[in-house]
DNA sequence: AGCTCGACCTGCACGC
DNA sequence: TGCGTGCAGGTCGAGC
């Protein structure tokens, strides 16, 4: 579940559990996700209590009382479960949970957070594509996975004048370009999808060609206003549910019922007067789902 | 240096 | 029912 929106969502979850929580103990039922955990990842964290929790791109970033940063990336698969009825057994507040002992029977569940307080927070990631890492805060400006993503698409950098410099040279398709986390950090498959349709770009055009020399174009403009709208709209609808749950709660989130062009294929457009089918072409090896009427 | 593509994993939906 | 195929919200790094 892994987009910026989705992630927004799960770091404001586990916030709300997590901040000014304390590590009673860490449970790592394997080795690695798609890394290694960093030697005495378990153990440095018992104890620490959790500061802060954020989202950078897509990853959640918790600051830790001894100074630490505990880095987390859900991958394609990875959900974090919160299991607030504590050691007792019971079944979970979290109804969606078809587990008993709160998930962590689950074979995919790879880390369990119990806090002194006595809730859980479960981490189950059946692909393994995420990832965690402990290091020190001051390593925090230079970390290889952090030091090269781009602008975040909500804050205040992201506008037409950017993305005209940024996409000035680049030979790449405009999907290929939205995806690169270099640029615009936090954009991913569906949401790349989306932004481009509602800016009524071709996926397939190359990036450069809506930039100028002289500054920021209708169309530079446009796309930036749309990846802001997109990603806010899907944030306050608690992100995307696709194959299972999304929030830390058990809530689903409900942006995938306004999708307009994602998972698409063969529907009519939906913007008024076109008369053009929702297409599907691959692009960098992911779906991309596109008008090929009125995206131009 | 810029760009494309395969690799990493499991699960599920589909067609035969 | 069972099996093979293709697909899935990401990204790292090899190779051109």
């Amino acid at each position: 579940m892994p987009e910026l929106p989705e992630v927004e969502t799960v770091a404001r979850g586990l916030a709300r559990v997590m901040e000014g929580a304390r590590i009673a103990h860490v449970q790592l039922n394997r080795p690695d996700l798609r890394f290694p955990f960093p030697a005495g990842f378990a153990e440095r964290l018992a104890g620490q209590r959790f500061e802060a929790l954020g989202r950078r791109a897509k990853y959640i970033l918790a600051h830790m009382s001894d100074g630490d940063i505990l880095l987390m990336h859900l991958g394609m698969s990875g959900r974090f479960t919160i299991h607030e009825d504590g050691a007792e057994g019971r079944p979970g507040a979290f109804h969606h949970d078809v587990n008993t002992d709160g998930g962590t029977n689950d074979p995919h569940a790879h880390v369990v957070f119990t806090l002194e307080n006595g809730v859980r927070v479960v981490y189950c990631d059946p692909r393994r594509f995420g990832m965690m890492d402990l290091f020190a805060r001051s390593e925090l400006p230079d970390h290889k996975l952090l030091k090269d993503l781009g602008i975040e698409p909500l804050g205040n950098e992201l506008s037409g004048a950017f993305l005209n410099q940024a996409l000035r040279t680049k030979q790449t398709p405009l999907k290929a370009a939205l995806l690169d986390q270099r640029i615009v950090a936090g954009i991913g498959n569906i949401y790349a999808c989306e932004a481009l349709f509602r800016s009524g770009l071709s996926p397939r055009r190359l990036a450069r060609t809506i930039t100028s020399a002289g500054g920021a174009t209708a169309r530079s403009e446009h796309l930036a206003q749309t990846i802001r709208d997109v990603l806010s709209e899907a944030v306050a609808a608690g992100g995307s549910t696709l194959r299972d749950y999304v929030q830390t709660d058990g809530e689903l989130g409900y942006f995938q019922h306004r999708f307009q062009v994602y998972d698409r294929e063969g529907d009519p457009c939906v913007r008024p007067r076109c008369s053009g089918t929702v297409g599907r072409i691959v692009q960098s090896g992911r779906s991309t789902f596109f008008c090929p009427v009125c995206q131009r």
